[in-house]
DNA sequence: CTTGATAGTCACCAGACAGTGACATTGTCA
DNA sequence: TGACAATGTCACTGTCTGGTGACTATCAAG
């Protein structure tokens, strides 16, 4: 695109078009962890960028092509390494129900450790906007990917798969959004670990007696 | 608290200051059903009340004062009753998992019949702030209730029952709010009566799968 | 040097917001 | 009747928002 300052054509580049680019999509990212989507705005960017807004309109054609770019950029959800431990085979050759515990366990985990994503999350599901759309289509990938990848090779016609990873899913998104605005939930401390490994410990006993141990 | 138009005492009720208020607390609830908490403030609502947003500062003290006493007003949690199914003895009387299974049920459907509930759901889930405070009150305290009497004269010292409260809870408040936002989640439509059901019998499955059966 | 394109700045617009002070209207009591 | 308090209306402030048009500064090519 860039990375020819000199000679022929690439007539851009003048004063750095690509650098305040770069700026204003970090500075989507550090809004959003600061102060939430809320304020993620035409405004409170630009200023947290430290450039003029119009640029917003110009370089992204407005702030839903900035936050798609935002999008793009970073490392929002987790691939099929992190939710499968890291090695397929290894994942592969585990029973059924001891993969999808190991799967959901490494979701859970994984969501936790993004604060980003909780964000993104909690946005998504409150505000169904032009802005949203563009964080969902990475996400929505990512689930159908490690549902596949879970239920290679599995014929569980005793269960309505589909439906138990509604349910597991909702809960741990729910949980881990939750853990940013209202520290107790149904009288258990979410900003405690120990309630962590006991919500953990709760969702494998249930994949377990579900999937018949 | 008013009700005496004549004679002695009362000196309000000129142009009936009670009704203004109920007005202003109807509109609140009109407000938040037909376009979202996002549009809750001053001035939409007084808008909607046909009524001078000053009177909000004047008779609530300010919007967290009005929202507090539309919380007051309206009935957004279920009772006991509702999740229980009408009858505490015979509820009383089923086995553990039987009643757990029924009131996780009854509790799902009580927050799909409500959309206030479930806007309240979403509204209190992202914004902490004066506003959501005084709408959690009630909530918490009908949570409170419906787990202690499911768990009268029970001792399942096996079973981790508020980690599997707290998930349980969480699957159900995040479907329930999701679905007025995204129709689709993890390849299911939230949309279709037939999915729910699939989400029932899940659930159903789950608690008893745990519980033992 | 001139031309032209691009990068970036600045000032402004209209609309929504929360909040306030001054005013008019109405009813009750003395 | 007059005094007073309460109900309700109106106009206004200041601040934020998203968005746009006009401007300057910089660079490359002819």
């Amino acid at each position: 695109m860039n990375a020819a300052p000199r000679k022929t054509t690439a007539p851009a580049t003048a004063k750095d078009r690509e650098a305040t680019k770069r700026r204003l999509i970090e500075a989507v990212g550090r809004v959003l962890a600061r102060q939430g989507f809320q304020a993620v705005g035409v405004n409170t960017v630009a200023r947290e960028a430290g450039v003029d807004k119009v640029l917003i309109y110009r370089y992204f054609d407005g702030l839903p092509g900035l936050v798609a770019a935002f999008a793009r950029e970073g490392s929002f959800w987790p691939d099929l390494d992190e939710l499968c431990g890291g090695d397929h085979q290894a994942f592969l050759a585990l029973p059924f129900a001891e993969r999808m515990s190991l799967a959901v366990r490494n979701y859970l985990r994984a969501v936790r450790s993004r604060p980003l994503t909780r964000e993104i999350l909690a946005w998504r599901f409150l505000e169904k906007n032009d802005l949203t759309d563009a964080l969902d289509t990475a996400r929505a990938e990512a689930g159908a990917a490690i549902l596949a990848l879970a239920g290679q090779g599995v014929d569980r016609t005793d269960v309505d798969l589909p439906a138990l990873h509604v349910v597991l899913g909702a809960a741990i998104n729910h949980l881990a959004v939750r853990q940013d605005r209202e520290p107790v939930f149904a009288g258990l401390p979410l900003d405690d670990p120990a309630t962590w490994e006991r919500v953990e410990a709760m969702l494998d006993r249930m994949v377990r007696a579900v999937l018949g141990e």
